[in-house]
DNA sequence: ACACAAGGGGTAAACGTTTACCCAAACAGC
DNA sequence: GCTGTTTGGGTAAACGTTTACCCCTTGTGT
């Protein structure tokens, strides 16, 4: 089928080491061989086979990602951001979708080892249940944990605080004097639904704000957040203020609440979280907790980096700290 | 570090041939043996290596797919739709993002046949300058494309009928009344730009509506559409309606003109293309063209099977009718 | 003139699998 | 008891590279 080394050589009337050297560039070539091999490897078509490259070398210049839904536009957000920071490096990004699945995402682990990546950016599906698969990576590539992680075991992981960051949101509805406050988030599966919660309750409880059954928990779509919108209205009165988990559930909320009637900010206040890029074009345009993509993407490589250049080098978990971006659906003004 | 067949065999007692017959279950093996063979595999933690395997198959069981851009919320939908027609056949997806750069596009093509993809599904970057990557890629492993195309090269393609569709949306919107009808969409690059944008033209011309400058290009992102806004409300009169070249667009575009007070479709009508997730919780709800995802995923892959097994079968291209989708942002009722 | 280094070429072994080929034993049919 | 077939095992070659090692030539300093 297609040329190998060999038939460069063949053509060029040199051994396949010579060949691979000018191929390579990686010793020094008499000018007239180099011109030579070149000239046969364009004239053949010649492209080096990768499976054969790695299996020798035992590294690709590739390292590999697994995003728990690509479908969730956040994902999508942090991949180009991971991109953007491997592209000076050269070297190239293999993506696979978990489809929310610990099942699939153990297989495209093992998909992604398997096929020799220098190492592994994952945001694991679950907390718990990602961890054998997580474990099974770690001990043979550097892996470094986006956004979400798996809890009791020590591996890098880089993201934004989220805890703190739904406190931004808690605390900005407080101020506007909200006190009946709903949380609509998703089952507690994934580190971040986890640590969202963790910080609505913890800042309701040290604003002395009740907490009572003020929380519905699905999932992180918008489907889940119009249910929620509607399970809000069933039961009054209406709260003051509806905190989400993050900015599809908010999204779905609005677009709810709107085809009932219920204006947003002057009925109820609406926040999300993330700052997808639709967030700045709902209507209202969506006060929300920022994640830096760029910053993430930026520590996530060079925790890689640093694995990857020494495999002991001590676990990291890198929190950052988020923002919150004002918007109407609280009353601020774009 | 990690375990090779060779070790299961030596601990196994047995010859690697026997070993990997084993493991493979490739060949009918004494079930004494077998089982010795599995349990060295297992307290060993084998994992075979799919490097190796491809070298000696010359197959790998994984499909690549390449998008222009996976921040486009449309890709996402049609990566989804396409894993879960793989998920069956056990193959395995990796996805690339060209990130609207044919030199990238070029890279991430050459990364996945070298890694011995065997089968490619790409939405091309550019109607032409992606020419060169997708022949290079047709001529060493199965290729189909989808949405969008390469010009004058004849390869395999699944996608929506561009064309009708915007004529879908301009026929819609002229049957409300509208004569003074603007589009917006991008550059004249990819496939998709140069359909729909004749699309619209002939539709224009069809209903004898006058197409004059109406017409502006940018580039299928949102920020594009709140810019074609602000230009569409400098000059004055506002015209009936705005047809988008996809929803993107379409949502910075009402964004825009809700900022400006502009009402929709009172003042006047929007229009967008692909129907994504976000378009019905738009404001107003987005009349949109439906790209139908399952179905263009299932001929994709029906077409990438079909190549696999005979690559000489002739080249199809399969053009989908969509459908239009009324919602508030034309008039309708949701 | 001689030792020695450097430059530039080839040979062949590895990387970890799979599999074509070979062979011994067991077994069936007569 | 003999032949022919099936079953289940091993040996070694391949897949396409890269690279350790070796060797010959040429240049250089004395």
């Amino acid at each position: 089928m297609t040329a190998t080394i060999r038939d460069v050589a063949d053509r060029a009337g040199v051994s396949v080491a010579t060949a691979s050297r000018v191929l390579t560039a990686s010793r020094k070539v008499s000018a007239e061989l180099a011109a030579r091999v070149n000239e046969a490897a364009r004239s053949l078509g010649y492209r080096h086979n990768a499976v054969a490259r790695a299996l020798r070398r035992g590294t690709t210049n590739t390292v590999g990602m697994i995003v728990p839904e690509i479908g969730n536009p956040f994902f999508p957000a942090i991949v180009e951001a991971v991109e953007r920071h491997l592209q000076g490096k050269g070297r190239d990004l293999f993506l696979c979708d978990a489809q929310q699945d610990i099942a699939i995402e153990r297989h495209r682990v093992l998909a992604l080892l398997g096929r020799q990546v220098d190492g592994l950016i994952i945001v694991p599906v679950s907390a718990t249940a990602s961890r054998a698969s997580l474990e099974e990576a770690a001990q043979r590539t550097p892996v470094v944990q986006v956004d979400r992680y798996v809890e009791e075991y020590p591996a890098d992981w880089v993201g934004v605080d989220d805890d703190l960051g739904i406190g931004l949101a808690v605390e900005h509805v407080a101020s506007l004097g909200a006190t009946n406050v709903v949380f609509v988030s998703a089952l507690l599966e994934s580190s971040s639904a986890r640590q969202r919660h963790a910080g609505f309750e913890r800042t309701m409880r040290r604003l002395g704000l009740p907490i009572g059954s003020q929380q519905l928990l699905g999932d992180f779509r918008a489907e889940w957040g119009r249910t929620a919108a509607l399970q809000i209205l069933a039961r009054k009165p209406l709260p003051h203020a509806v905190v989400c988990g993050n900015d599809e559930i908010a999204v779905g909320v609005l677009g709810e609440f709107r085809r009932q009637q219920v204006r947003v900010p002057e009925d109820i206040l609406v926040t999300g979280f993330d700052d997808i890029r639709f967030a700045a074009l709902a209507d209202p345009p969506l006060t929300t907790v920022r994640q830096p993509h760029e910053q993430l993407a930026a520590e996530c490589i060079r925790l890689l980096d640093a694995r990857m250049v020494d495999g002991d080098t001590p676990v990291q978990r890198i929190a950052i700290a988020p923002s919150l971006v004002v918007r109407e659906s609280t009353g601020g003004h774009s």
